[in-house]
RNA sequence: GCGCGGUUAGCUCAGAUGGUUAGAGCGCAGCAUUGACAUUGCUGAGGUCACAGGUUCGAUUCCUGUAUCGCGCACCA
């Protein structure tokens, strides 16, 4: 084994250098253009009818950087689109990223109040745009750089990003789209409004946590015959009715009536008392006041019962009613005012205190106060003719509603989520569906494409001649450009090839979190724009936390930057330890130890091919395998087998894990001490065929390894001896 | 309240459409080695597969129930 040290290249002498490989390494793969698929097709590494494998990014909010959850995600499609691109496939992976609306412009809000002491309204529309747009674009040069260290394979030459111009055409030709088919509508409606963030939100961005509340349990007044229960007192003044169950002997004898309360704490009230199927006999009392103005479910009865709906409590939370005791009070202030009048007039009949889920707004953490404003709602009920459709049970040209694609795409499996089971949640998450709210107060989004001059409304891509028409004031829910973030990023609404060829998309790859907000609203605008699927596949991965299972976040400290790890340990090992020993749909944990493992099996297989080279000579290409040799190559192509078939149902931590434990255990510890002696042996064709075998056995591994550790493997192939090679990239896969 | 998921070695987790001795990584114990190896290799200890019933020739795996942890949705007067 006194071979030519020369022949080897000088730094496989030395233990893998992670650092030192990976920047040399992606910038060779941006160069050679093969993120892009028609340049593979241009050089034939891809056939040009092969069929088009397709992963849009989940596009990163330019909120600030990327966590282990974005790196989990990154690493299994860049699995995915570097394995089918070396199965063969027209493979697309496409990047971009998404403005996130109120995420987005309320992180440099909190930013400019800390700062600066002022608010948006201080700034000014124009001016806050200015900022927000700055900090994005740091945002996204932030998150592109992370990207291209972790490996990602995709193709920059498409990148989009949700607020683009493309996308901005999308958007707007949908709103108007739906906007004539009456699904979009301006409706009076009770919303979500977060006080502190100054903007309605939809169901899907509130946030229930647990508080102490105490509730109160009196009457309006002395000559009232039925108590109520609330903790929210304050609200009171604003109540039209006393709801009771239709069923309750109790109460039967109020129901119909029509009371007259003089002075609620200074605010006059009529009371009715009707009967409710919503009113739960077992609750407090058995009565409900009913508030419709602010409450959902009382705004629901007050529907059913055709009464008024005063507004009490105004946009800053604070009271508009009563005299000036209640009057401008916040709502806090007013219920205290409004307990101790209670007490004062003897009305009081339990105090009790009790645990409650109070809404808050997720980006600004205020109280969601429920308020009826004039909103733009989509309709996910309403019939509508759906022209043109593939999916399975709604014909072309019938009559179907939102809320039936979304329903019908998934349950006859034209769309499979993995793991399955998440399919039940989406379905009972449809049931539970109300209008989609898609108006925002606040400035950075999408203007909602819809002009005024005085009664007259004008919806269209661009705006109508002349001075006097208005936009809207508001921008659209984030959701609503991401939404069609499929086709957007394709070039619809003009037919363009990459439209043509890449749509439907093959993979959709993301975090179990954003099932709802995400993947049904895609779901939903691809059904109603294209009548068609997004996406073929789910994949929903879990969150990553931390070695106690705790989420990670800046406040615990106990977040990982992929670039860190990156530096410490290399990408591959992050990579990798993000794979190995996590399955599709459950939370996993991650720790320094595990990756530390990883760089490890790096270094082994570092160490695996500088004893292959070093034992290696040029004659053995042409050798011919003995019969045992043989053998052990055929066991090693049935793994390989194996690892394809993990892979293909989307079970990579199996795919991973098979090839560590072949290449650590079956190759290194095995192989490659029984070689030993081969190696050494006088007969010419037995030392020839072990050293064809180990090049084999090594050039195989590396390839099969490559879409898990892109890096260190693609250093090996570098050195390889073999002939005519291009990037390991771009090498077929091994099939027997 | 409705629904979903987990409970497997000291720790973190895989896995089996029901069938010999249930796996990995880390950790632990013992031995070996300076080599292709920032060491690594070999050997070993360690498990009533949460609990109770049921189906079955056979259950850790399937069914029912219980406990417990986590999550989602709804309610939240």
């Amino acid at each position: 084994m006194e071979n030519t040290p020369s022949s080897i290249p000088e730094k496989l002498l030395k233990p893998y250098n992670p650092t030192e490989e990976e920047s040399v390494i992606y910038k060779k793969w941006e160069e050679s253009g093969y993120f892009t698929p028609e340049n593979m097709i241009k050089d034939g590494l891809t056939k040009p009818d092969a069929e088009p494998f397709t992963i849009v990014l989940p596009p990163p909010n330019v909120t600030g950087v990327l966590h282990m959850g974005h790196a989990m995600m990154i690493t299994v499609e860049d699995i995915l689109i570097r394995y089918k691109r070396m199965r063969g496939f027209r493979t697309l992976w496409l990047p971009g990223t998404d403005h996130a609306a109120i995420a987005t412009q309320s992180k440099v809000e909190k930013e400019i109040q800390k700062k600066e002491g002022k608010s948006r309204f201080d700034l000014g529309r124009d001016e806050l745009l200015s900022r927000v747009n700055a900090f994005a674009q740091d945002s996204h040069d932030t998150i592109v750089n992370q990207m291209k260290v972790m490996g990602a394979s995709c193709d920059w030459t498409r990148e989009a990003f949700t607020l683009d111009e493309v996308r901005t055409k999308a958007v707007r030709t949908v709103f108007k789209k739906m906007y004539d088919d009456g699904l979009i509508y301006r409706g009076h409606k009770i919303v979500n409004w977060d006080p502190k963030g100054q903007t309605t939100i939809s169901d899907d961005e509130i946030v229930y946590e647990p508080r102490k509340a105490t509730m109160y349990t009196f009457k309006y007044s002395k000559d009232f015959p039925i108590a109520i229960s609330t903790t929210r007192p304050e609200t009171k003044v604003g109540d039209v009715a006393v709801a009771v169950h239709p069923d309750d002997a109790r109460y039967a004898e109020f129901v119909g009536k029509t009371y007259t309360v003089e002075d609620f704490c200074g605010v006059p009230l009529t009371i009715k008392v009707i009967a409710d199927q919503a009113v739960e006999k077992d609750f407090g009392t058995g009565a409900l006041g009913v508030t419709p103005a602010h409450s959902i479910t009382d705004w629901e009865i007050a529907d059913r019962h055709d009464l008024p709906r005063p507004q009490v409590i105004n946009e800053y939370a604070k009271m508009t009613v009563g005299d000036d005791r209640l009057l401008g009070k916040k709502v806090l202030d007013a219920r205290e005012t409004i307990v101790t009048w209670l007490k004062e007039q003897g009305l009081v009949e339990n105090e009790e205190v009790l645990e409650q889920n109070v809404g808050t707004a997720e980006r600004t953490g205020g109280i969601i106060e429920p308020l009826p404003k004039l909103q733009w709602f989509i309709d996910v009920n309403k019939q509508f003719t759906l022209q043109h459709s593939d999916i399975n049970t709604i014909p072309s040209g019938s009559q179907t509603t939102l809320k039936e694609i979304m329903r019908a795409t998934v349950g006859t499996g034209q769309i499979d989520i993995i793991p399955d089971y998440f399919t039940k949640t989406y379905f009972h998450w449809i049931d539970n569906l109300r209008d989609w709210c898609i108006s925002r107060q606040i400035w950075y989004g999408h203007r909602i494409p819809v002009w005024y001059k005085g009664d007259e409304i004008y919806t269209g891509i661009e705006a109508p001649d002349g001075d006097e028409w208005k936009q809207d004031e508001d921008t659209l829910d984030t959701w609503f450009s991401s939404g069609m973030w499929t086709f957007s990023t394709l070039g619809w609404p003009e037919q363009t090839e990459d439209f043509k060829i890449y749509h439907p998309t093959s993979v959709l790859e993301t975090g179990y979190d954003i099932l709802f907000p995400w993947v049904a609203r895609m779901i939903l605008m691809t059904g109603y724009n294209l009548g068609t699927i997004p996406f073929k596949q789910v994949y929903l991965h879990g969150l990553v936390r931390d070695p106690q299972g705790r989420k990670m976040s800046k406040s615990l400290g106990n977040a990982m930057d992929p670039l860190d790890i990156a530096a410490k340990y290399g990408t591959d090992a992050g990579r990798i330890a993000l794979v190995v020993g996590t399955t599709p749909g459950t939370d996993s944990k991650i720790s320094e130890d595990k990756i530390k493992g990883y760089k490890l099996f790096a270094n082994k297989l570092w160490n695996v091919s500088r004893f292959v080279l070093t034992n290696y000579s040029p004659e053995a290409a042409a050798a011919s395998y003995t019969a045992s040799d043989e053998g052990v190559l055929n066991a090693w192509h049935t793994e390989i087998a194996a690892i394809t078939s993990a892979i293909d149902t989307f079970k990579l931590h199996v795919a991973a894990e098979s090839i560590y434990h072949f290449i650590w255990d079956t190759f290194a510890n095995g192989i490659l001490e029984d070689s030993k002696p081969l190696l050494a042996n006088e007969d010419a064709a037995i030392k020839l065929s072990r050293q064809k075998l180990l090049l084999t056995l090594l050039s195989e591994s590396v390839t099969v390894l490559h879409p898990f550790m892109p890096f260190v493997t693609e250093a090996i192939w570098d050195v390889l001896p073999i002939d005519n090679k291009n990037l390991l990239m771009v090498q077929a896969w091994p099939t027997n």
